[in-house]
DNA sequence: TTAGATGCAAAGTGTTTGCAGCCTG
DNA sequence: CAGGCTGCAAACACTTTGCATCTAA
């Protein structure tokens, strides 16, 4: 588990408010790289400690921590978001059986932030759908 | 123009009816494969030629043109799908300032259909968001 | 002739918004 | 103590579903 203190560090650095409900839904990110869970997944778990946390909290801090550069947004999965703590690309593997989402670490020559072709590119999100080591 | 012909020859190899309207949904994403319409994009388009064409209609059939191995949907509006003619994997660019959707052919050594570490990869999708060169 | 497609409406699901009250800084 | 955050509910937007009718093969 990572300490809440980093968290809170974490933040201040971005210029947001560090309130329980923000502490968490970061904490629980953070708590597993390989997570990647939707806001439904965070909603649920943080409503055992937060019996009165709702969902728009959870949809409005995910928007905020991304915002701030904290967190990214995947669109892997074709009808939710999910949800990584690590901001810098990387790509991610969608097993179609299980439903988890793995990091990929791989450095793509062509999938970097730059320019392509004259195009600024800002962002790269490389997904891969397939069946994972586990479930075949 | 793509001819109609075709089209319908793709749709009968591909064991699925050739009806007026699937045919026109086919023929609108070949028009320009850069195009990579949105549900609504097709619905507007085509409601003109088909004033009876209800959105449920464009739904079910690009469901049924995707299954069928014809087109490809895309995930990189966060929003809502877009459409691909082209059901090879190929990648994409999506510019944040005029929304279009364009084509990038380029093969990446690491986005390739297959085996990644013991997962069979069926489907690989690379999202580039950025400033396309006519907008900066 | 008949399995499958259309079109409409209603329902389903994920996300955003408005606002009163609360709390961090 | 002031601006930002929470929580609730209502509103939104995209997509799916049920069903009667119609049509491609």
């Amino acid at each position: 588990m990572i300490k809440q203190t980093k968290v809170i560090e974490q933040l201040k650095k971005a210029g947001i408010r560090a309130t329980p409900q923000r502490i968490a839904i970061l904490q629980f990110l953070c708590r597993d790289v390989d997570l990647h869970p939707t806001v439904e997944g965070v909603y649920k778990t943080l409503k055992k400690k937060f019996p009165s946390l709702s969902p728009a909290t959870v949809y409005t801090n995910l928007q905020t921590l991304k915002t701030a550069g904290i967190i990214q947004e995947l669109s892997i999965r074709r009808d939710r978001m999910s949800y990584d703590p690590i901001p810098e690309p990387h790509h991610h593997f969608y097993c179609e059986q299980c439903g988890r989402i793995f990091n990929i670490h791989i450095s793509c020559p062509v999938a970097q932030r730059g320019n392509f072709k004259g195009n600024k590119v800002n962002e790269v999100q490389a997904y891969f759908y397939g069946i994972c080591s586990s479930c075949s």
